[in-house]
DNA sequence: TTTCAGTTTATAATGGTTCTAAATAGCTGT
DNA sequence: ACAGCTATTTAGAACCATTATAAACTGAAA
């Protein structure tokens, strides 16, 4: 499996679930945005064996921690992330909840003129809201 | 009182509590961040009667409704809400969960040169995330 | 194979937010 | 001022995403 050496490489076990969430994750042709309930959902599809929601929650967790998924900044009941781990922004659809991607190029450099005393900045997000 | 006519004229009853609540988060110097519970503590600090939680959730969404707050896109367990409905982006402290407001100059033009068929710009907002 | 820390699991607990239904309070017309 | 009506408030229950727990299991190293 093409998983093994990258799950190990982290000092993560390669276990059976984590391999299975490591193809629902990564074996597309596109990356992707999820909620924990649609990657559950999604992997009930694809898998044929179930995975406990705990699991879920840690595996994601620990592969963000790792950098193999994004958190991003909505304001929704629901935490969403993404395979798609360039630095890049979205669209956000209010109607439905969907994002969208926004590549790099399509807003253009973001300067943060100020600085904070003591402080790096770790990420700037984009959220562009969509209505109709 | 002076809030009685804003009220009023967003199909809002003046009410007690709500006039209550617009003291707390409008007559202030300063503009600033909150969460509910946030809220609630001032509310308790700064009046004498107690304001049910259910009526600081209902009020603070019939405000945001209004336009007289604006809520921020954090990953947070809480939502974040703000006093300041200018045109705005903010930094937010990983490590204690505060905001900073930054002022557009301090970020400069957002120039979103992509489009979505049958869709508008909502808004657009910018966070800086800050790490030590 | 034995051992042991890392992992998975079902389930309970947590906590922010929303719902409910009854009580109360503004508002309008008389 | 009063009646009548709807909006609002309220305490408490319900909801639901997420996290904690503690026991069973598993991968890896000796």
């Amino acid at each position: 499996m093409k998983y093994i050496e990258k799950l190990r490489n982290s000092g993560l076990r390669p276990t059976k679930q984590r391999l299975q969430i490591c193809e629902v994750l990564f074996d597309t042709e596109k990356t992707f945005h999820f909620t924990i309930n649609e990657l559950n959902q999604k992997i009930k599809d694809k898998i044929h064996n179930k995975i406990s929601l705990a699991t879920i929650y840690n595996t994601v967790h620990a592969f963000e921690k790792k950098g193999y998924l994004k958190q991003i900044s909505v304001n929704s009941n629901q935490t969403y992330f993404d395979t798609n781990i360039t630095d890049h922004h979205h669209f956000y659809n209010l109607k439905d909840g969907k994002l969208i991607d926004l590549e790099n190029s399509d807003v253009g450099p973001i300067n943060i003129k100020r600085k904070i005393d003591g402080k790096k900045i770790k990420s700037i997000e984009v959220l562009v809201k969509l209505e109709d």
